[in-house]
DNA sequence: GAATGGGTTTTGGTATCACCAATAGATTTT
DNA sequence: AAAATCTATTGGTGATACCAAAACCCATTC
């Protein structure tokens, strides 16, 4: 248990309203995740037996279920040798924060498009900083089956392919937070991008990816920052038409 | 039929059909928040009349009102004139996100420091390229405030001073993103840190802050990034000896 | 007349029970 | 052996009842 001096609120992420049961189930599972008495692939009971060793009814272990499920925690499969698995990390879980806010109107699109260029400038700043050079092998693959994608016009895979390309850049960096963020911002700008891939000028994108690496590959880190920002900038005003 | 704050008109559900029921009745509110038919403050019907309406069971809709509560799009109060009222937006929101990827150790406690380290710093470089020159006073009274936190060993005051602080830096380039990203951050190291800010060198902290400060009234950016790195560094070490 | 105190109503929280739907594995049939 | 079928498991949904807190109303009391 934790010790802290009385008056003091708890922490942020447990609320501190301990009175509802369900809440109670999900701290409790919460704590086995952060122990490591649970870790991802791991299965819990099933909803009943979790029900009658908690002694609570189904529907509070359900909503806990559910509050942990959207968490991105865990996920659920039906029938037999189903239940609830432990998953992986996602960023989906910072896309879909990024995205309540949004539409809560707490940030606007503007600011987090800008603030998406000014962090993958950063990481180019700290790619520069490294002592090696970095390993553009991906990113190489990456531009040649874009390449390929464009000329079969398979826009599903030109959009996953653009998601890959920001992970790549941001895994120059070696840093997992700050792929985790940009990985999060990509997903969103693609929720609203979607469904208007194929308006975009490919050779445009063709053209900017090749400058930019060989900016990347030739040392000259402004350049391929300049480069980048420029496409980001296109990709950004191409959001607001419609 | 359902009374609602005055001044909006009632909202219209429509029946439900098609993969899990509390999923579509999730996506059925946030489609409601981001077309604006419903906003903070407003409050949804009573569970019963929901799920009288939307044709579904009460427990679908407790689902799917759990699901939205642990998002932070709205919160729920018992009793008469209770129910679910849409909140408003809160980096608590992306706190949580991280803090999960932490737990599921998707991302390093190391990487999450770093990537804080290095987004402040781009934050300054930031406001360094801004036309207009800094304000400071937010800055300034947090520093006086820190003062007498201090003196007066008032510890809770300081890691609230702490927050402010890392909020009013990133306040200043202007962006709600950057500035919820680094709140987010900031809440994630406090709940590490909260329960150990006496251990920390006060006089050390406050005389960082006023070479910092002094740094950023004489434009001399690079200095003052470089101070506060030097001074994050300090707290993440403190972070790891435990 | 103001304060007190207890009902009453509203609304979320929990408990049960029943049944549907999908799934994997075992069994039977062809 | 392959295909169809059965069966047990498990999540998904519906429905009902009752509890607990909160706001309100109103009679009682001082």
């Amino acid at each position: 248990m934790t010790q802290r001096s009385p008056g003091r609120p708890a922490v942020a992420f447990t609320p501190v309203r301990g009175g509802r049961t369900f809440e109670i189930v999900v701290q409790q599972i919460r704590d086995k995740l952060a122990s490591g008495e649970l870790g991802p692939g791991d299965k819990l009971p099933a909803e009943r037996d979790l029900a009658q060793h908690l002694n609570v009814s189904r529907n509070v272990v359900r909503e806990a279920l559910r509050i942990l499920e959207n968490a991105g925690l865990l996920s659920t499969r039906k029938g037999a040798h189903g239940g609830a698995f432990i998953e992986q990390g996602s960023p989906a879980l910072i896309s879909q924060a990024f995205n309540d806010l949004l539409t809560l109107n707490a940030i606007s699109l503007d600011d987090l498009l800008k603030a998406r260029e000014l962090m993958l400038g950063m990481m180019l700043d700290v790619v520069r900083d490294l002592p090696a050079a970095p390993d553009l092998g991906a990113l190489r693959n990456n531009l040649a089956e874009t390449e390929a994608a464009v000329t079969s016009g398979d826009s599903p895979r030109r959009v996953q392919l653009a998601r890959e390309f920001y992970h790549d850049v941001a895994s120059l960096t070696g840093n997992s937070a700050l792929v985790f963020t940009v990985d999060a911002q990509t997903g969103l700008v693609q929720t609203f991008l979607r469904y208007r891939v194929q308006d975009m000028d490919a050779q445009q994108l063709l053209q900017s990816r090749r400058a930019f690496l060989d900016h990347l590959a030739a040392g000259r880190f402004e350049e391929a920052k300049a480069e980048l920002g420029a496409h980001l900038r296109r990709v950004h005003k191409h959001l607001w038409r419609r």
